[in-house]
DNA sequence: GATGAATGAGGCTTCATTCAT
DNA sequence: TATGAATGAAGCCTCATTCAT
């Protein structure tokens, strides 16, 4: 009982990676369901067999990509170091999510063109979620006196949506490496929140 | 003879303008053909009397909406103020776009999966012009001695990527104003270029 | 009166000779109103105060073509040379119409997939009346002896088949010129018939 | 896996040898799919599971058919006769392709109105293939001989074009039978290549 | 569990035809 | 006479979805 559960969730995080990859190539639209399978060697119809529905896993992909970049935040937040130090970490984080996976976020951007009304609602909750963490850093940095922001929301937008626009224009083998791009997106974006 | 093709252009505005607003609340995807119409009150195949097909009318609507904003930005450029008044009208200007006609800038976003690759070209062209006269300010303003940053490029990434964002969240009727947040951008994004 | 009139006719002449152009370099599917139009610097809307339909466009131009090879058939015959001499000559006109003019013969190959019932009769008696002349040649050349074929409703069908045959792989500017494949043909063909 | 692919085939054939038929009685342009797939009691979209497209379901259609075509061909000439009595039998076999299966013969007369460049290539190189096996025994016939020609290649398309045109006029229940037909031409045609 | 096959709704596009001006 | 504009039927094609095996 337990050993089948186990293999059907392992299956389908397998098709979830598969389709996040390809929906971000093409996006949600372009990707059938037809190529999805074809990546993981089958057939369209037994994707059926894991997902009720192409919406269905379109959700699924959303909420595992932001659920473990939720997690990395936490993680980030709990251990002890100042507030930019924080801060910085996640930007770096997020940067490098935009970067490497960009497949991933992508699907984050535009959900209501993607999504029915049933969906809606936890997906943006689970974007809350994840913005909720950064809320929270600037806040304690306002309040320990790091940052003297007054709008940490805005802040947290200005931060969060520069940031997702990286995807639009960076291209690997440019000039400037991810490093290069984490470092000067905290050193500028600090400049916001101080 | 005049007179016919001046009405023909005013028509093509008339489509382009419910084009751009039926796309952008439905996606590039999403609005067909046939809604396009009907909300002119005209039939499906009328459109094609006027556009080559749906590429074609979805791309002269980047280009109109695009080309104005432009001509706008060249006129705040043009005037005899700082670096940094310009700058900030500029942003106030594009937060306005955002927001207002937020239809209309919504299909910059990822053109690379709504236009085929002939008509690529001239897009991105249009929207690196459009960035330009944002680098121009930066520049200038770095040159004259009003901004410190070094990267003035991934400046006006930060900027734009910002901005555009708004869209993703603001919601009119809310507690903050159009002016208020022309305000808080303008004061918290110079902080990233000074 | 009579000047309108014979305006009209002139230029229904004048866009029958631009369709049957346009007809046989595309097929009679392939050649849109709009295209036969253009050809004659006008607008498809004017076709129609000429023709009734589409159809009947075509139908005229069918009859003007075919009409035309019948007289200059009739010409032939009415000379004072043996029938061999006459079946030469036909052989001949008919190759060059074929080449020369292969657009105007084109459309006599399949009536029955361009023309509706309506049309069909008098599309077949113009096609009969041509190949009554070539009948007529070749049994007068029976009756007195030059000729030894005892089919010869089938022996013409074998001429004009073989010659129609040839725009399939004519091509101009190739090793043989006009003059030689008359020759030539002229030559085989009447191996047929005596 | 053997089982499915052979089942796959068969279904493809039993497609093209209906399509073949419609085709043929309409034109290429007036089958439609939906009628294509109503004859067979399918779908229009089931038809997408076999063929890529309308194009790909004509070319394949033709390629089945001259290819049978060939064998046959090839199968008179490795015959221990003389050239005369293998022209024969092509010849017989030519026209009764031509007439009981009229509909498969049809679609080779003008490919280019068809066909797109892609396909165009290897559709002339087939008919080029079956035009071969005529000029082998052609040839063969003069070097030891039995015929006189000076133009072999003219002399098959004089043959090939006149049984091509039997279709314009033939009707069964007349009162030719296929058999009189098939002895009559080839002792006409005969007579061009002697 | 998986798949091959079928379906049908829906989108894009073409084009003959109409008609007011 | 001519045209600009509109129409609508019809065709091609895609793809999410279903289902018997």
């Amino acid at each position: 009982m337990k050993l089948s559960e186990i293999k059907l969730q392992k299956k389908k995080q397998e098709i979830i990676l598969s389709a996040v990859k390809l929906v971000n190539k093409k996006g949600s639209h372009g990707a059938t369901m037809e190529e999805i399978a074809a990546e993981l060697l089958m057939t369209k119809g037994s994707l059926y067999y894991y997902f009720k529905n192409k919406e269905d896993l379109l959700f699924q992909c959303h909420e595992m990509v932001l659920g473990q970049a939720i997690s990395e935040l936490q993680h980030y937040v709990n251990e002890v170091i100042s507030n930019e130090q924080k801060l910085r970490k996640m930007i770096a984080n997020h940067i490098r999510y935009m970067i490497e996976e960009k497949e991933t976020f992508n699907m984050i951007i535009k959900p209501d063109q993607t999504f029915s009304k049933d969906y809606l609602q936890p997906i943006l909750r689970k974007r809350n979620e994840y913005a909720a963490w950064f809320d929270k850093v600037i806040k304690k940095g306002v309040e320990e006196g790091e940052f003297t922001i007054k709008e940490p929301k805005i802040a947290r937008m200005i931060l969060l949506g520069s940031m997702n626009w990286i995807q639009q224009w960076y291209k690997l083998n440019g000039d400037k490496t991810i490093e290069d791009l984490q470092a000067i997106y905290a050193d500028y974006l600090l400049k916001v929140v101080k």
